[in-house]
DNA sequence: TTAAACTTGACTATTTTGGTCGGGTATATA
DNA sequence: TATATACCCGACCAAAATAGTCAAGTTTAA
């Protein structure tokens, strides 16, 4: 089991801009440089997270992203889900009744799973951005 | 994020071996039978499971594998050891105070992944294979 | 005018995953 | 004692996912 870097990129970039500048719009070039992420990169996943609303971009110099709305109404799981991380603890389709390993029956610790993606994403449900904002200090 | 079938497949495999036969040895044909689990592939984690002291194995004619403990002494977080299924949720260590990303300082959102591993690996120390037995039924 | 910054799609190297393959060794039972 | 069954173990491999890079734009503040 693994987390992508994907989503941890996504809410660290947030983080970043968030605590940085809340008012005016921070550039990508600037994030890249203070988490150490390659600028192509982020660049490809804040297109997801503005076609999620989760950021508005602002364009020529002086450009940048802010923030849609406030830190705290920003969730751990919207932003995962902006980025197509997703939590996948099973093949089969969560929740399903049937169909695990192209059988009939379900397999048989497939509630475990369904269980345990269920746990998971009440985690991410609970944080959001401004939790990690007061909690982390800026270096 | 993912949870990789190596582990869901020893916790299946697991399971069957459990509910089928506490007693006698069960052998990985049947267990691959009747999980749709190949063969080859449930040698390498029971090689692992052995090597971990979960399960005991017989050789020869009429062999198989039978646990090492009762089913409710074996928690979920030992098998996913023993098959070394392992929940990162980042790339750098795990509590470590500082080396994120080759930087001098922890990334700005290191306390959360470390959270949610402490949170992840509660889930699976809370469950054993004897609550698994109990809650599913064999088809 | 021009440089900074966003926009977008295509491409690609590396790693991980989820196995397969082949050649053993041990032993219960006929 | 023969032999089939089952464990033992290392090497190998194809497909998918990951984690990016690259290239060629468009927009707009200064």
């Amino acid at each position: 089991m693994k987390l992508s870097s994907k989503g941890r990129y996504a809410v660290m970039a947030l983080t970043d801009l968030a605590k940085f500048d809340p008012k005016n719009p921070v550039s990508l070039r600037d994030i890249s440089l203070r988490q150490g992420i390659s600028l192509d990169y982020l660049e490809q996943l804040f297109l997801k997270l503005k076609k999620n609303k989760i950021v508005i971009s602002i364009r020529g110099k002086k450009g940048g992203y802010i923030l849609s709305k406030r830190p705290s109404e920003i969730k751990i799981s919207d932003i995962f889900f902006a980025v197509d991380e997703k939590i996948r603890t099973i093949g089969c389709e969560k929740h399903s009744k049937q169909g695990c390993n192209g059988r009939a029956s379900k397999c048989i610790t497939h509630d475990l799973w369904d269980e345990l993606g269920d746990y998971i994403n009440d985690f991410f449900k609970k944080k959001n951005l401004g939790d990690l904002i007061n909690q982390t200090k800026f270096n």
